[in-house]
DNA sequence: CACCAGGCAAGTA
DNA sequence: TACTTGCATGGT
């Protein structure tokens, strides 16, 4: 498996060379993005994202002081922007709450503690967890997404059914921890999902193909 | 017109 | 445990 995952990353920087994912600011933003992020379309998150900034709202203390019906209102071209609102809502109060406010201290608990305090929060589940430990907090953690389960089951790599924890084990395991790689092939993975694996068609031209 | 996008929680059996 | 459903805008 090790050197199947290190085939699939090399042809897919090959392909797509090296991908500037995630650009931001700073860690809010990014924490903000994954949130907003969710089952949704980058461009229509993004637009959120830059309407936030430029009313001034993309702060921890913006974000705890503005009505939660305003809140969903200024980020509603990114859809579910009333359960979206209340997700950001959630993350603020627990870093205002239990954090003083500060995002910095937060994101420098270890690992292990700062994925469980991120998943005790309502709203952040796995992915939007582990986007945040390792765009944000720089860790060595690598993000599962959809795409990431349909591109290796096409290619008869995991079985049917596998877990999120699973599947997160085996690139863990089986590849150096390294935060710049994880960050890279989380994005290349994306990139390759929206090119060539769809839910209908089979993969045309594909990087991966015959792997 | 249908389908999908960088998920998650709550409800059901 | 293992499905199902609601959430919602904007692009193709």
């Amino acid at each position: 498996m090790k050197e199947r995952l290190l085939e699939i990353y090399r042809r897919l920087f090959d392909f797509f060379g090296p991908l500037n994912w995630w650009p931001a600011n700073d860690e809010l933003e990014i924490a903000v993005g994954a949130i907003l992020t969710q089952n949704t379309n980058w461009r229509n998150a993004e637009k959120a994202i830059r309407n936030l900034k430029q009313k001034g709202l993309l702060s921890v203390n913006a974000l705890s002081k503005i009505k939660e019906e305003d809140l969903s209102y200024e980020i509603r071209s990114c859809g579910y922007y009333r359960i979206k609102a209340k997700r950001i809502k959630n993350f603020i109060k627990h870093i205002v709450e239990r954090f003083d406010s500060d995002l910095k201290r937060f994101l420098s608990l270890d690992t292990e503690s700062l994925r469980n305090e991120l998943l005790s929060i309502k709203g952040i589940g796995p992915e939007t967890a582990d986007c945040i430990l390792l765009y944000a907090a720089k860790r060595p953690v690598f993000v599962v997404d959809e795409y990431t389960f349909r591109i290796l089951r096409r290619h008869n790599l995991i079985w049917d059914q596998i877990s999120y924890e699973d599947l997160q084990k085996i690139f863990m395991e089986n590849l150096p921890a390294d935060v710049e790689m994880f960050s890279q092939f989380h994005a290349l993975i994306v990139e390759t999902g929206k090119r060539f694996c769809k839910k209908k068609p089979i993969c045309k031209s594909c990087p991966l193909e015959g792997i």
